[in-house]
RNA sequence: GGCGCGUUCGUCUAGCGGCCUAGGACGCUGCCCUCUCAAGGCAGAGACCACGGGUUCAAAUCCCGUACGCGCCA
């Protein structure tokens, strides 16, 4: 590649960055960095009425946590970098102004003074004749007469693109190949509105010619749209970018992905207790894949082997399931200490005490391989810091069986000088137990697990009565031969 | 409706004319390990490669059509 790689990421802030966006500026970034080349941030907030700065920071917040940098762009809402004046579209209006009285100068463009009313007729009366809703290009021809009395008339109107009225335009994309458009379908689209305003299709392309991308890596509902910026470039007398359009993510019932489906915001994924390196795994793989299907992919593997040729054509059903289980995968491989600053703030909402209990360090990494959610962190190392609720299937099943509450109280009575109360010494003792009492080691370890935790599920035994300390396990022992009573 | 895109196990995918009686991963089932739950190990079920025609000695792979899905035009 003799072209210097830039790429870019172009959203418009009317929302949170939804998995799908996630996906495209991954792939982008990828892309980018894989060639040693620059990944830009632009913010296309064309849409005066629905974008928020809010969105705008939601956006921002979302790649940053996604671990993704930016080489140019916005980086709060008031600082960007790079050599651009700015990289807000709003701010840039002045230079699509000038590019589109260049085009209405040369005839490329013209003024279209047909108002919202006659459009949405046209389009009633297309549907009607079972023609493809398109505008007619009333406007397109008109005399200088009709130009001089419209003008003189005051109406407010927007300029539309001249497409040609012939001819193919070829879409080359890395990821479909070839894709041909007759021109003479396309409609002429508005570059600027009545307001004054441009359009997304026009700043997109005066933006990405401007910041010199070489590579445009969208959506797959940004193809339809292609062949009439292929001629606006064209009629600017500029070189297109290379394409590169991403199929889409969908849910699980085959509509593409939205609210409906659960959490769609990636900033939703932090919250529920997701790491940034298994969003860009996961993602990574929704629509890429390797030629031997590797799955687990460290930080630089990514970079180094991601490729568009790798891209799949179709659609990608997004896995809950799948996400569960690699973010489990990183998690297994997370060193404790590191692992319990990232369960931090989830054990701190949880209200769990932690202070005067047993050490973090001792019971997270108890349950380390069983975390697929940080989230789930305090619920399963919770019965250590707070007295022992039980749950039905422990009270029922096993506390309540014939001969338990003698088990405990012994059990009480042999470990109330046991030492040292540690987990071989503890497991060797207790085996004693059973067989002085000609009891099946399941009929002493089942309630003695839940007398202590109020499960019947959990860390290995004996290590968790040693990290709950004598003291503790002969509390809970007799409080729940007490509750047999 | 027009145009465009797509279609391999339930899901993500490998595959680019012979290596495919279609490989991997998630999930599922069973077994092993075992103090429970996980994790791990092993084994297995699961895809007439959307369908129908070609081309070819040979097609999941190339060509055409059909169906279905999706996108854009709103």
């Amino acid at each position: 590649m003799t072209q210097k790689v830039r790429t870019r990421f172009a959203p418009s802030p009317t929302g949170f960055l939804h998995i799908g966006g996630a996906r495209t500026t991954l792939f982008n970034w990828l892309f980018a960095r894989h060639h040693g080349g620059q990944f830009i941030l632009r913010i296309e907030d064309t849409d005066e009425v629905r974008s928020t700065e809010d969105s705008v920071q939601a956006i921002l917040d979302s790649i940053s946590w996604l671990g993704l940098d930016w080489d140019e762009g916005p980086l709060t809402l008031n600082r960007e970098k790079g050599p651009h004046q700015s990289y807000f579209q709003m701010k840039r209006v002045d230079l699509y102004k000038k590019h589109i009285g260049d085009l209405l100068k040369e005839g490329k463009a013209y003024p279209c003074y047909c108002t919202k009313d006659e459009i949405e007729a046209m389009r009633r009366l297309a549907q009607l004749e079972k023609r493809p809703p398109r505008y007619d290009g009333r406007c397109r021809n008109l005399s200088a007469q009709q130009k001089k009395d419209h003008e003189a008339s005051g109406k407010p109107f927007s300029i539309r693109f001249r497409m040609p009225d012939d001819g193919t335009t070829i879409v080359d994309d890395l990821i479909r190949g070839k894709v041909e458009f007759e021109n003479k379908l396309q409609q002429d689209l508005v570059i600027q509105k009545t307001t004054g305003g441009p359009t997304y299709n026009f700043a997109c392309v005066v933006d990405d010619h401007l910041m010199e991308m070489s590579h445009v890596i969208r959506g797959d509902e940004h193809l339809s749209n292609t062949p009439s910026q292929v001629q606006m470039y064209y009629a600017l007398g500029w070189t297109p970018p290379q394409f590169a359009h991403l199929s889409m993510i969908l849910g699980p019932d085959g509509a593409k992905l939205s609210k409906r489906h659960g959490a769609t915001s990636v900033l939703e994924y932090k919250q529920q207790g997701y790491l940034p390196e298994v969003m860009r795994n996961y993602l990574a793989l929704l629509g890429w894949a390797t030629t031997d299907s590797q799955q687990i992919f460290a930080p630089d593997e990514l970079v180094a082997k991601f490729d568009l040729a790798g891209c799949q054509k179709h659609p990608a059903t997004f896995d809950t399931i799948k996400l569960n289980w690699m973010n489990g995968e990183y998690i297994r491989k997370t060193p404790v200490p590191e692992l319990i600053e990232l369960a931090r703030p989830f054990i701190e909402s949880s209200g769990l005490k932690i202070n005067g209990g047993p050490a973090l360090e001792k019971t997270v990494a108890l349950e380390h391989e069983k975390y697929k959610l940080l989230s789930e962190v305090p619920g399963l190392i919770d019965f250590f810091y707070k007295p022992v609720e039980f749950t039905p299937k422990a009270m029922d099943k096993v506390l309540k069986s014939p001969g338990v509450k003698d088990v405990l109280l012994g059990l009480a009575e042999d470990l109330k000088d046991f030492s040292p109360f540690e987990d071989k010494a503890l497991e060797e003792r207790i085996r004693k137990f059973c067989a002085e009492r000609s009891l099946k080691a399941g009929q002493v370890f089942h309630p003695l697990r839940a007398a202590c935790s109020g499960r019947t599920e959990g860390p290995t035994l004996f290590l968790m009565l040693e990290i709950l300390g004598r003291a503790e396990v002969l509390a809970r022992l007799k409080a729940a031969a007490a509750r047999l009573n």
